[in-house]
DNA sequence: CGATTTTAGTTGCATACGCAACCGATTCCG
DNA sequence: CGGAATCGGTTGCGTATGCAACTAAAATCG
């Protein structure tokens, strides 16, 4: 059997873009935890909440652009206000509603992390591409990226972003 | 606080990469499962021992090539073994080390995991690309990969790879 | 308005995974 | 050779996460 519609190129971009992923990764993960910080789960959530206006949103709108299931969110942000880094409002207008609300302890945390794995993109990644290979990298990305939000089913995923300065 | 040594353009590939690494990932995983098949995990392991000489491997050969920890290893090969896709080997010449064995059932669940897994990287990632995007994207991938590869601890990960006919 | 359906979030349960401690086998050295 | 250090693999334990079932609140419809 063949491969319909997957040339052997595009198939050796995919096997170096998964290892180098999950090497790049786990790398960053190790260095936060030798940092003593937090994972990238909680900087993605957090980071999400800064981002946003008011520096809240939904559970779900959260799940979502931190790259979660619904209840993998309710189980992080339990975490997340147990250390008073989020706080749970209830919506106003709508009873089944939860925000969550990024607090100033939050925004410390963010800036603690950030650094560390700023240092991680920096090295595992960025190193290794020019200006314009990087500009390039991203034209690519973006491709893919945006044909995924627009599909149905997105399946939870959607981590990471930017950072607080 | 500025980002020493990380360009902006550099941090805006970093993002698009993680993000669409994990809604693609995440689709795939979910095709997989909606089709009653194993995990990504599954396949990379037996993938590995499927281009290993007479396919068979080490454990922690195996644990590094599948990017799993060695715990994390010995517990998908307990799977593997159980159903049969696999064997355990002890080595006769050094009494520590077990050789993970493909067996013909293993090969049978590979063919049948690859198409699947094949129209996945190919909705979801080849899709986008033109030859030319995606040879230059291998190209790019593999600087970063080759560095990470000599990276001294590195960290566990290394899955996927290609597809048995 | 009251009943049904839908929506948002949470909880029970199962799974996948890593780290650190451990065990047996091997190698190193005095 | 014999004890100590090392190596390969496994096991105990904790954690992260998803799915499916559930609850409460809204929306829809007769």
């Amino acid at each position: 059997m063949k491969q319909p519609n997957l040339p052997e190129t595009h198939l050796e971009a995919w096997r170096r873009y998964y290892v180098s992923f999950w090497r790049i990764f786990a790398a960053i993960e190790a260095d936060l935890q030798a940092a003593g910080l937090p994972s990238l789960s909680w900087y993605d959530a957090l980071y999400e909440l800064y981002l946003a206006p008011d520096r809240h949103l939904r559970m779900s709108e959260l799940a979502r652009s931190a790259l979660l299931s619904r209840s993998g969110l309710t189980r992080l942000v339990d975490k997340l206000e147990k250390e008073k880094l989020i706080e749970r409002k209830s919506c106003p207008v709508d009873g089944r509603v939860q925000h969550a609300v990024l607090t100033d302890k939050g925004v410390e945390v963010l800036r603690k992390i950030w650094p560390v794995y700023r240092a991680g993109i920096a090295k595992y990644f960025a190193a290794h591409l020019s200006d314009d290979e990087a500009q390039e990298f991203a034209r690519l990305m973006s491709k893919v990226v945006s044909a995924m939000e627009q599909m149905p089913g997105a399946p939870a995923c959607e981590k990471n972003k930017k950072l607080p300065e």
